[in-house]
DNA sequence: ATTCGATGTAAAGCGAACTTGACTTTTAAA
DNA sequence: TTTAAAAGTCAAGTTCGCTTTACATCGAAT
C-alpha cells in the first residue's frame, strides 16, 4: 500500500516527531509508515486524516496489492 | 470505532460467509467485526468500501475514541 | 418436533502493527 | 568545520487483527 505522508508532513511543516507526537504513535511507526514497511491500523489512518484534513483515500493509495 | 457493516451486508444481500468468501477473510473476522470486538485493519476496511462501493469514511465512524 | 442455514461464543495460536532504547547518518546553519 | 536537529537503522518486546476448530443458539421451513 502507497501512501503520501511524507509529502503531506513536509506540506504541513511538521517534523517526524512532532506528526508522532500529535498521533500519539511513536517516531518509529512515522519512519516505518513513511518507508512504507507496514500498512496502518485504520485508527492511524483516520487521525492522520484529521490531521491532514483530508480523507484516508487521499492519504493512502491501495491497489489490491494482497 | 463504530461501523455500519452489518447494515451494508444486509443491504447487499450477502451472509457472513459470502462477505468473508468475498473479503478472503474468516467469517469469525466478520462477526467479530460486525459486533466491534475489534478494528479492522486498513486493508480490510478498502476491501469492503470496495465490495460495498463506497467511501471507508461512509462504513466506519471515528469519533476520536482512542 | 425435527432439521438446517445463519449467526454466535470460546480459546489457542500466529504474524503484523506498534513500542522502546541505543546508536548512526544526513543536513544545514553557526 | 564543528554542532545540533532531523532522519534513519537495528533489534527485542508487547499488543491486537485474524485464523482455526469445535460447539451452541436461533428462526424458519418442513
Amino acid at each position: 500500500m502507497k501512501n503520501r505522508i511524507k509529502e503531506l508532513r513536509a506540506k504541513n511543516d511538521l517534523t517526524q516527531d512532532q506528526l508522532a507526537e500529535q498521533l500519539e504513535v511513536s517516531r518509529q511507526t512515522i519512519i516505518s509508515l513513511e518507508r512504507e514497511r507496514y500498512n496502518p491500523s485504520i485508527i492511524l489512518a483516520f487521525k492522520l486524516a484529521k490531521i491532514f484534513n483530508c480523507q484516508i483515500e487521499d492519504i493512502f493509495i491501495y491497489e489490491g496489492e494482497k
